[in-house]
DNA sequence: GTTCTTACTTTACAACCGTTAGCTCATCTG
DNA sequence: CAGATGAGCTAACGGTTGTAAAGTAAGAAC
């Protein structure tokens, strides 16, 4: 049994330029090296967005994308893990904006003012799939502590990494908006905690499952929403006269 | 600019034989051929619960896992799409059974049976998080009609896919269960597939993320479960004496 | 004007991947 | 026993990826 176990190698192949089709970026100033920091996360962004799933972003494709040399990207971040991380960060944080500017033209009702914030999720996880999916998707693994360098200090979860610090911040506007309701008589929840965890689990996956099973027969999305975060937020059938 | 574009390749490099370091697997009997089929599922299905990702899985990795060449697989399945989809009517399958064998310990009280079933769902989920991913991760797409000659004849959805017709069967349990409830006078619901529905997203939801952010701090599951699954089901707060 | 430094490139390597073409070899059929 | 056929193999092509090493262009500092 011959096993040709020395696997030799000769390869005479060149890489291609990164100034072929894509238009060629054109370097940074001086004292701006640190811009491309931020291109490489819109690119990367952009990828996912465009191809549909985060496993487009390769350093290579995120390179082509923004028109630089893959090697390049080195001196912003050290691998893919971080520069995804970067990502989600942002992810995050438009996410977080997006719950605030829905909830912002929804008047005073705070039941009013959480439902508003919930469609507002559920939207901004509608209109963008690929960019939402990234949030919850990410298998941090073979990460180790230099993420700390590219993203804003969140607290480290008891396994060391950064979890659901992310996403701390739309949480907690849940958490608050659930809290107003029953400090307004609305709610006769007992533990906010608990249900506003409820409620993110269902306005979560109402996203995850109308984009991965378009075909399934969906109530209209705002009056689905509407009626189960009342339910889970146990709001009262009539309001206080 | 002397542009190599060219990429002239010479390459002289062998593959690995797969019998070195997997334990090579002996050729089925003449009439068996078809045994490869199903030992290249659970090849793939090994692969995502040990690495927990279906990105694992690749013609090359599978062949690996079960001892045979790379290029044998082409007998059996035309492309990697198509392994996957026989993988997610396996597990789909399994999680239907899960979900029956949950319930068949539950007792009688449709309430009971429908909470057990729910229960049966969220443990299937957390027992195997990659397994479970696989159900609704996958971008059906390049995938043409060929998924016929190795899955169960399923409807096809609007937009040509096979879509959720894997999931009805769990699903349609899921429906049975709480219209029991509704016809025993336990739920007041009136829109059984709406409710359903609810359920199925906050039951998804559940398991998505407590997959995703361990690091969160999560009530105790089966409790949590039941709390949101009454809810979610109008099911009355005191049983008719 | 020389030197230093920043912000990148180019080139190359080693390891994967899917896929094709053609081969081997045991077993069943006549 | 001859041949067909099923079941799986080897070899190879052309492509991808991450990443190391070394090179280069332009502006700032002296």
């Amino acid at each position: 049994m011959r096993n040709p176990r020395a696997d030799s190698v000769i390869q005479v192949k060149g890489d291609r330029q990164p100034s072929e089709g894509r238009p060629k970026r054109q370097r940074n100033a001086r004292g701006q090296g640190a811009r491309l920091t931020e291109d490489i996360v819109s690119g990367a962004l952009a990828l996912i967005e465009r191809e549909g799933t985060d496993e487009a972003v390769t350093l290579r494709a995120v390179a082509r994308e923004i028109g630089i040399a893959a090697p390049s990207i080195y001196a912003h971040f050290p691998d893919r893990a971080t520069i995804m991380l970067a990502v989600v960060a942002r992810v995050f944080d438009e996410l977080t904006q997006a719950i605030l500017q829905a909830r912002a033209v929804a008047g005073d009702d705070p039941v009013e003012r959480l439902v508003a914030g919930c469609e507002g999720y559920v939207a901004f996880g509608l209109r963008g799939p690929a960019r939402y999916r990234v949030l919850f998707s990410e298998r941090r693994l073979g990460l180790d502590d230099s993420w700390r360098d590219y993203c804003e200090p969140f607290e480290i979860g008891p396994d060391g990494s950064p979890v659901l610090a992310f996403g701390a911040e739309s949480f907690a506007l849940l958490v608050q908006a659930l809290s107003e309701c029953i400090a307004s008589g609305r709610s006769r929840s007992t533990d906010a905690m608990a249900d506003s965890t409820a409620i993110w689990v269902a306005l979560h996956g109402t996203v995850s499952l109308k984009t991965a099973a378009p075909g399934f027969p969906w109530p209209e999305p705002d009056d689905f929403v509407r009626q189960f975060v009342l339910r889970l937020a146990r709001i009262m059938p009539e309001p206080p006269t």
